[in-house]
DNA sequence: GTAATAGTGTCTCTCAGACAGTATGTC
DNA sequence: GACATACTGTCTGAGAGACACTATTAC
């Protein structure tokens, strides 16, 4: 016994700016919360969408214009009480992008919100949310996730800084280079940031196909 | 534009048996794929369905008879090549279960494979069930999800062979008491395991709300 | 007593955290 | 030269792995 059930995708994308970790949200264009701030989605399309990946990336290019070089399955949300219009499933993922690339080839009318102060969202979104940043803390201290919220190339300093903001607390530097060193994911480019002090050697990911993950959390 | 898709749940469940890991397939009774070996699955009902894990528990219940201790969302499986009948998403969950309970209580027509060495089985259940299998294997090595695959109380030799059989290595014994000891999440019952040798003391988990996960990786 | 398993004590090596030190740029 | 930041070296303490040791039962 076959019901109409309604299919969605919603991602968050996730970037990272000076006040810490924020979301991208947009204003609903149709109804129900139609004007309302929400989370970036839509129906799949049976007839085009191979599956529900190929929904969100197809529903994140449409809606943002971005194409995300971290896009990974949440969880799936569902029930009869999330959405007015009925039993409803979101097959929910999420994607980090780097600020300079969303502030350039991101969409116009955007909004971007600091993951610890939101207001309250449409749907179950905010529960999404909080599902996501906590996959990302948790998964951030393990892996080299946080990568994907920088440019392609980054100094250490700017690495360091960078999961401290994502999992909230300080690391020790000497400890941290250490690690990376003794994971070597990272390889350095023919390039130094340069400032006003001594320049920064710059790094980029491995040409790896699959995200690093630790044995161990990256601190404490 | 909505389109008819076909929503179900799926259910991976483990047990231990001397053997090692083993996963629960039964006989399909409807097309397709009627009367082969797949998981238990069934549609979504709307109606009674509070939500997908609700539709799961209920799916195993009405097809095995069992409650399982432990329940989690494994992953969403959809796309319109996994099922002939269409464009289909399922909502997979994993499921863990001790063999006695399993025996006891389970289905009279249910069939116990290792999950290294199974058949091809119909839809993308072979991708599920590997996927199901990485994340337990995954999972035990930093949590007290083993537990779950022994009867209520159980003896710390018990625990660590099955550890070793999820994980698939040897663990030292010394070192393994040690990190029970410190994680602190199991307490001893008033009653020992007798055999022909020295009696071993029965531990069970903590009433505690939540699965312990550790900081570390069990063992190398 | 022996056999077999339950359970503990201890040494070593690895690694994280703390922190001081050196290196290299701008001004 | 001063200063700020990049980067490295070293000490220490916690915990994992190896392994030998003691404890308690059946026979």
């Amino acid at each position: 016994m076959e019901q109409k059930i309604i299919l969605t995708v919603d991602v968050v994308l996730f970037t990272l700016v000076e006040g810490g970790l924020q979301v991208l949200l947009l204003k609903r264009t149709h109804e129900p919360y139609m004007d309302q701030l929400a989370l970036p989605g839509g129906y799949i399309h049976a007839e085009t969408d191979v599956d529900s990946r190929a929904g969100a990336r197809r529903v994140l290019k449409e809606k943002t214009g971005l194409v995300s070089p971290y896009l990974e399955q949440l969880y799936s949300f569902s029930g009869g009480a999330r959405d007015p219009r009925g039993w409803s499933v979101s097959i929910a993922y999420y994607a980090l992008v780097d600020s300079t690339v969303l502030i350039e080839q991101g969409p116009t009318a955007c909004t971007l919100l600091p993951v610890d102060d939101l207001p309250q969202l449409p749907f179950d979104h905010n529960r999404i949310i909080a599902f996501a940043v906590e996959r990302l803390r948790n998964k951030s201290a393990y892996s080299a996730l946080p990568c994907y919220l920088l440019p392609p190339a980054f100094t250490l300093t700017e690495l360091q800084k960078t999961y401290e903001m994502v999992i909230g607390n300080k690391l020790d530097k000497s400890a941290f280079r250490r690690k990376l060193n003794d994971l070597d994911f990272l390889e350095p480019v023919a390039e130094v940031r340069t400032g006003v002090h001594r320049p920064a050697q710059l790094y980029r990911i491995r040409p790896t196909r699959n995200l690093v993950l630790f044995d161990r959390l990256i601190s404490k």
